[in-house]
DNA sequence: ATTAAAATTTAGACAAATCTAAAAATATTA
DNA sequence: TAATATTTTTAGATTTGTCTAAATTTTAAT
């Protein structure tokens, strides 16, 4: 079968809703899309004649199976191309989103297979998340909030909640992006702020806002 | 401006119908995009409104100046896709357009540009074709017919008429491919087949169908 | 110059995706 | 539990792009 723009759209952003919360609802949905309720409720009947949601008027609803499989294959094909963009484009990676989103809906099977050999099969995108392979299975990095951390062993910074070009701005300036090492140093109670070292540089505190946005996983 | 994809295919249409005769009808449009002669109507009436073609009712009609710049830049990013999908991802030439069909549509004008970088500035596509720099110039190449060669000079297959498989297929077997040096032998005026000899292969004969669709041009 | 044929346009309909405003269902709060 | 607020759905309209069938215009043929 072969879906929309805009039933890709749907599909993939109620996948991203439902790793918060497992059933999903119509404003939240409306507004991760920039949309009004009632288009949503238009489009969640056609999904569900499609087979690819279970729907309960009024009660919310979630992608099925075959719903699921769909979703990892366009969020596959979104982040093997921020991949490129990033690695053979050279593009910053906050500029990088957009353009997958149209990408993204470009549907030649073989040209994504092709694409991810010419990457050399990457496993993560340029925000650190996991691609899925042609299967639609995703490896699961167990990321921790580096707001969380205690230890003072050191860490690598896999993801990062904001992809803006504030977030991005103010990541360069400390050095960071993902796969940087670093440690924590010291949390100092009274703001929440925590006072980090990345490798080569000279200690720096970062604002629990800013740290509560970075995602990190053990050596 | 923005234009929808169903917009731009109707205006690349036009121009590459334009390349023949210099006004289009519209029985030729539509058949060109495999749609309806009421459905090519209604476009028109969009584009003219849109300001991109000079349309008289019954008349036929013509990209004007701000058209052919559109046309431009949607054919010169289906030529820059077209190159990638080759010479970075391996297709073969006869599996590329379809694809590129869509890729052209991503909006992008900073994709383009770097893309053209990463190609290394390409000047034409794996068909042969000339690739329009980012102001629209074309370079024009001087093609003849294979067909119509006489003297026994060196010539370079630069472009090929049909790209169909069965095409790609055939001119694989004669060693034959854009860039291919090769001399024309002999004429048989019989049924208008030519011996040719490809650079390091023993000749061989082509019918004069094959040789119709393949352009070349002097040393 | 008529008439017949072909090309083109209009009229009216339809599917997809969206919207606003109103109605219905559910959740919250007093 | 009853009133109120919030969420969701329905009803009806709009835009884009397409279609068929009928009307109109142009072109070709007698
Ligand atoms: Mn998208
Ligand atoms: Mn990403
Ligand atoms: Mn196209
Ligand atoms: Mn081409």
């Amino acid at each position: 079968m072969n879906y929309s723009v805009s039933e890709e759209n749907y599909i993939k952003s109620i996948y991203h809703l439902q790793q918060q919360t497992d059933t999903v609802t119509t404003n939240s949905l409306a507004n991760e899309l920039r949309t009004k309720p009632a288009s949503v409720t238009d489009m969640l009947k056609k999904l569900q004649t499609k087979k690819l949601i279970e729907y309960e008027k009024y009660r919310g609803f979630k992608l099925n199976a075959n719903g699921n499989k769909i979703a990892l294959g366009i969020i596959r094909r979104h982040r093997l191309w921020e991949f490129f963009l990033v690695n053979k484009l050279g593009f910053e990676w906050d500029k990088v989103h957009v353009i997958a989103e149209e990408l993204e809906h470009v549907s030649s099977a073989d040209l994504i297979e092709r694409l991810d050999s010419f990457l050399k099969f990457p496993q993560t995108d340029p925000h650190g998340d996991p691609i899925p392979d042609t299967n639609g299975k995703m490896a699961f990095i167990k990321q921790l909030n580096l707001a969380e951390i205690i230890v003072k062993k050191n860490i690598v910074v896999s993801s990062v909640g904001s992809q803006s070009p504030e977030m991005l701005e103010m990541l360069k300036h400390y050095h960071i992006s993902i796969g940087t090492s670093l440690k924590v140093i010291k949390h100092f109670a009274f703001d929440g702020s925590i006072e980090i070292k990345v490798l080569q540089y000279t200690p720096c505190i970062i604002s629990e806002q800013v740290a509560k946005n970075i995602f990190v996983h053990h050596d």
